[in-house]
DNA sequence: AGCACGCCGACT
DNA sequence: GTCGGCGTGCTC
C-alpha cells in the first residue's frame, strides 16, 4: 500500500493535487472531550496519492440530498475505491463523533462512487469513505447516465432509480467468476421475418451495426418468440448486446428459449422474478461484466447494464405490468426508448396490437412499421364475428350459460375439431351493476356513485350509502339492471352442463395455465392468461365485451382491443377453421379494429381524437396529488413552464388516493348512513383525516422535461423548508379516466 | 430525515 | 446565572 511520499508509476498522478486540496479529514477528536474508542477511521491516516476525492451518490434519503458529496478517499482504500462501487460513508450532522458503544451505523449510509477527482469545490474538511463494501463496480458510466435520465423524465430522484437499477448485493454471487465471453455468434436466417416485406431489411441493418428503429404489428400465431429472438441474434451477429422487455415471466421465457434456440447456452440470460436473490445477482453480474450480451427479462431487465447495446425491444408495451410500481414508477417502453437514444441502439416496438404511444413514434417518424401485407395477415387471423348478447341461444344449456346461439354454435363447432378458447372479463374489473339494455352503468341519483345490491332486492350507493328505490336508467329509461359479469368459475361450471362429456380447464389469476393439448376441450380463461393452444384452438369465444369496453379510462377501447387480439391470436387462422366470436355492439371501434384485424388503423385514430383533445401521450400530463392544502400550496409555489394547464385540483376518493401509507379521505361509509349522519356535519371527516386532492398539470408536447424538473424542484423545496407532507407527483399518470 | 446550533423565557 | 423551548439550517 502506497504512503502519502511514496511516488507513484502513475502517469495521470500530480502530486499538487494532495497539497492543493488541502483536505483536512474530519479530525473526530478535535474537541475538548475525546471519544472513548474513535470509530476504526483515520486520523491523520494518509490520503490516496492519485484522486484522492470520491464523488458519492448516496443511496437513500430525502429527495433534495438528490446530488453527490465529495469524500476522502484513504490510501489503504485507493485501489478498491475505484468509481461504481458500493461504498459506506457517515453522513449527517455531528456523524463524525460517533459515541462507542453506541448503536451501529449512526450516520452510516449505502451508497456508490462516481467517479475519482484530483480536488473538490466542498470548502470544508472531507469526511473520509468509511468502508468499500465490495469491490465490483455496479455503477457503471452507461447505468449512471440512464438512471439520471430516468430520473430527470419522473420527476424522481436518482437514488430513487439506482434501487430500481441496481440489485441487491449478494456476496456469494459476487466471489463466483463470470464465464470469459463467447465470440459473436453467426447471423442468423431470416426464418419467418420473410413473412414482413422490411424484416429481412430489418434484421441486415441490426446484423451490420446500424440502429434501426421499428414498431412491429407481429402476425397473430405463434411465431413472434422466435423473431423476436431472432432479431437479437442479428445483433449479437454484429459484435454489439441486445436487450428485450417482455410483460411477464411467462412471455420472457418463451423468448429466452427461442433464443437458446437460436444460440445455443451461454450467450444470453433470462432476468425474470422466478429466480432467487442469489441466482438473479448471478446473472446480472455476468450481464455486467461482459460475459452475457443478450438479456431478456421483465420490466427491471430493462436497465440490465448490457455492454454495447446494439438493440433495445419491448413486447406488447401496451400491458400495465411494464410500469414499474415502485418510484418514480417509469415505464419500460420510455426507458428503453431514452436508452436507443443514449446508447445509440436500434429499438423495436413489437405488439399483436399497437398502443397509441406506439402510433406517435410512427407519426413522427421516429420509427418506421414493419408490418405484413394485408392479405398475409389476413390468412393468419381467424375469422371474426360480432354478435350482441340480446341473440340468446335456443337451446336450454346454451341459455344458462348465457351463451348467444352463434357462440354456442361456434364452441360446438370448434370442439369437433381441437380445443376452444373462452375469455371471461376479470370480476371486479368491470362496473357492478349496468343497465340491461344499453349497459350503462348504475349510478346514484343523488351523488352519481356506483350502485350496489347488497342483498337480492335492495340497491344502494357504495360512496353515500343512500338506498335506491326506483331505480331507472339515465340514457335509456331501462328499469332492469344486469349483475356484473359471471367469472371464470361459474362460467366454467355453466359451460360444462351446456357441453356435458367435454373437458373444461380454467386459467386465472390464480391457477395460469401454459399450454393445452391438441384434443377437444373447453379452456376458459381470464384476459392474459390465456394458454397456448398445441396447434391453436379451433374457435374462441370473447364473452361480456361491453364489461372491458365500459371501463370508465381513456384506454378502455386500446386495452379491449389489445385482450381480443392476444386471445384472437392463438386461434388458427380463417384457412384452417379458425373463428373467433366477440359478444358485443359491432358498430363499436375497437370491435370493428378486431374484425379488420386493424390494431394500427385503430391506433392511428385513437392518436388523433387524442392530439385534438389534448390528451396524453400528444400532451404531456402529470398528476399531483394528496392532502388538499399541501397540492394547492405545492400549486402556488412550483414555477410551471409557460403554457401549463392546471386542471383541478378536484377530490378524489379513497381508492384514487391510491394505497399509500395515508388513505384519502373515506367516502361515508355504505352501510352506515344513520350513524355517519347523526356523528358529524358532512364534510368533516370523523378520523381527522384531511380531504384529498388530485390536480392534472397539461404541457404541450415538447414541455414535459421543464414540467417535471418544475415539479422535482417545487417537491424538493417543500422538503427543504418542511413545508407540510410531500404530496404524490406521478408522470404519465396512467389512470386518468 | 436527523441532528446540531441558537437565541429567547422560567427555574435552582 | 443555568436549563431548555423547538425555530433554522446543514449534512461532503
Amino acid at each position: 500500500m502506497s504512503s502519502e511520499n511514496e511516488q507513484h508509476a502513475d502517469p495521470d498522478r500530480s502530486p499538487s493535487d494532495v497539497e492543493q486540496l488541502a483536505i483536512e479529514i474530519r479530525e473526530t477528536v478535535r474537541r475538548a472531550k475525546p471519544p472513548k474508542a474513535r470509530p476504526r477511521t483515520w486520523r491523520g491516516a494518509p490520503l490516496a496519492a492519485s484522486l484522492p476525492v470520491a464523488r458519492v451518490l448516496v443511496d437513500k434519503g430525502p429527495v433534495h440530498l438528490d446530488q453527490l458529496w465529495d469524500y476522502a478517499v484513504p490510501a489503504e482504500l485507493d485501489d478498491r475505491a475505484r468509481p461504481g462501487v458500493r461504498v459506506r460513508v457517515r453522513f449527517g450532522a455531528g456523524a463524525g463523533q460517533v459515541r462507542a458503544g453506541r448503536r451501529e451505523g449512526g450516520g452510516l449510509l449505502d451508497g456508490y462512487i462516481v467517479e475519482r477527482v484530483a480536488t473538490s469545490d466542498y470548502r470544508g474538511p472531507l469526511a473520509a469513505i468509511a468502508q468499500v463494501l465490495s469491490p465490483e463496480p455496479v455503477l457503471t458510466p452507461g447505468l449512471l447516465g440512464l438512471c439520471r435520465a430516468v430520473a430527470d423524465r419522473y420527476a424522481g430522484s436518482l437514488a430513487d432509480v439506482l434501487q430500481l437499477a441496481v440489485p441487491p448485493r449478494n456476496a456469494g454471487a459476487e466471489a463466483e467468476p463470470s464465464p470469459p465471453p463467447l465470440p459473436p455468434p453467426p447471423r442468423p436466417g431470416p426464418g419467418t421475418w420473410a413473412r414482413y416485406p422490411d424484416g429481412p431489411a430489418f434484421l441486415d441493418t441490426l446484423a451490420t451495426g446500424g440502429a434501426p428503429r421499428a414498431v412491429w404489428t407481429a402476425l397473430p400465431g405463434p411465431h413472434w418468440p422466435h423473431e423476436l429472438a431472432t432479431a437479437m441474434a442479428a445483433t449479437l451477429a454484429s459484435g454489439r448486446g441486445a436487450l428485450a422487455v417482455l410483460p411477464d415471466g411467462r412471455s420472457a421465457a418463451r423468448v429466452d428459449a427461442a433464443l437458446t434456440d437460436l444460440l445455443g447456452p451461454g450467450r444470453h440470460t433470462l432476468l425474470a422474478a422466478e429466480a432467487g436473490p442469489r441466482e438473479r445477482y448471478r446473472r446480472w453480474l455476468s450481464v455486467s461484466r461482459g460475459s452475457v450480451r443478450a438479456v431478456v427479462g421483465t420490466r427491471a431487465a430493462m436497465f440490465a447494464p448490457v455492454r454495447d447495446l446494439g438493440l433495445v425491444a419491448i413486447w406488447d408495451d401496451g400491458d400495465s405490468s411494464h410500469s414499474d410500481t415502485n418510484a418514480p414508477q417509469p415505464h419500460a417502453r420510455d426507458v428503453l426508448l431514452l436508452r436507443a437514444v443514449q446508447e445509440r441502439a436500434g429499438f423495436l416496438a413489437g405488439d399483436l396490437s399497437r398502443t397509441v404511444e406506439a402510433a406517435q413514434l410512427l407519426q413522427n417518424g421516429w420509427a418506421l412499421p414493419l408490418e405484413a401485407p394485408r392479405d398475409q395477415v389476413r390468412a393468419a387471423a381467424p375469422r371474426i364475428r360480432t354478435v350482441t348478447d340480446s341473440d340468446q341461444a335456443r337451446d336450454p344449456a346454451a341459455r344458462a350459460a348465457r351463451l348467444p346461439s352463434v357462440a354456442w354454435q361456434t364452441l360446438r363447432e370448434g370442439l369437433g375439431r381441437g380445443p376452444v378458447l373462452v375469455q371471461v372479463p376479470r370480476r371486479g374489473y368491470v362496473p357492478r351493476l349496468a343497465c340491461e339494455r344499453c349497459r350503462e352503468p348504475a349510478r346514484c341519483s343523488r351523488c352519481a356513485g356506483p350502485l350496489q345490491a347488497p342483498d337480492a332486492d335492495s340497491l344502494a350507493c357504495a360512496w353515500c350509502g343512500r338506498a335506491e328505490e326506483r331505480w331507472h336508467c339515465t340514457e335509456c329509461g331501462g328499469d332492469r339492471l344486469r349483475a356484473s359479469v359471471v367469472g371464470a368459475r361459474r362460467t366454467a361450471e355453466e359451460l360444462g352442463r351446456a357441453f356435458p362429456g367435454v373437458p373444461v380447464r380454467t386459467s386465472g389469476r390464480d391457477h395460469v395455465l401454459d399450454t393445452v393439448p391438441a384434443e377437444p376441450a373447453l379452456v376458459v380463461s381470464t384476459p392474459g392468461a390465456e394458454p397456448l393452444a398445441d396447434g391453436g384452438y379451433a374457435a374462441a369465444v370473447l364473452l361480456d365485451g361491453w364489461a372491458l369496453l365500459g371501463r370508465p379510462d381513456l384506454r378502455a377501447g386500446e386495452e379491449a382491443l389489445r385482450r381480443w387480439l392476444d386471445a384472437a391470436s392463438l386461434v388458427r387462422g380463417q384457412g384452417d377453421g379458425g373463428t373467433v366470436v366477440v359478444v358485443a355492439e359491432p358498430t363499436l371501434r375497437p370491435v370493428q379494429a378486431l374484425v379488420r384485424w386493424d390494431p394500427g388503423g385503430h391506433a392511428a385514430r385513437e392518436l388523433a381524437e387524442r392530439a385534438q383533445l389534448g390528451f396524453p401521450p400528444v400532451s404531456r400530463m402529470a398528476s399531483v396529488t394528496g392532502p388538499a392544502k399541501d397540492v394547492r400550496s405545492l400549486l402556488t409555489t412550483v414555477e410551471l413552464p409557460p403554457g401549463t394547464e392546471v386542471l383541478g385540483p378536484v377530490p378524489v376518493p379513497a381508492q384514487e388516493a391510491g394505497r399509500g401509507r395515508r388513505t384519502g379521505p373515506p367516502p361515508a361509509a355504505a352501510g352506515a348512513p344513520a350513524r355517519a349522519a347523526r356523528r358529524t356535519p358532512a364534510a368533516a371527516p370523523a378520523t381527522g383525516a384531511e380531504p384529498w386532492e388530485r390536480a392534472l398539470l397539461r404541457v404541450r408536447p415538447g414541455g414535459g422535461a421543464a414540467l417535471a424538473a418544475a415539479l422535482k424542484s417545487a417537491q424538493a423545496a417543500r422538503l427543504v423548508k418542511r413545508e407540510g407532507t410531500p404530496v404524490r407527483v406521478r408522470i404519465d399518470p396512467p389512470d386518468i379516466g
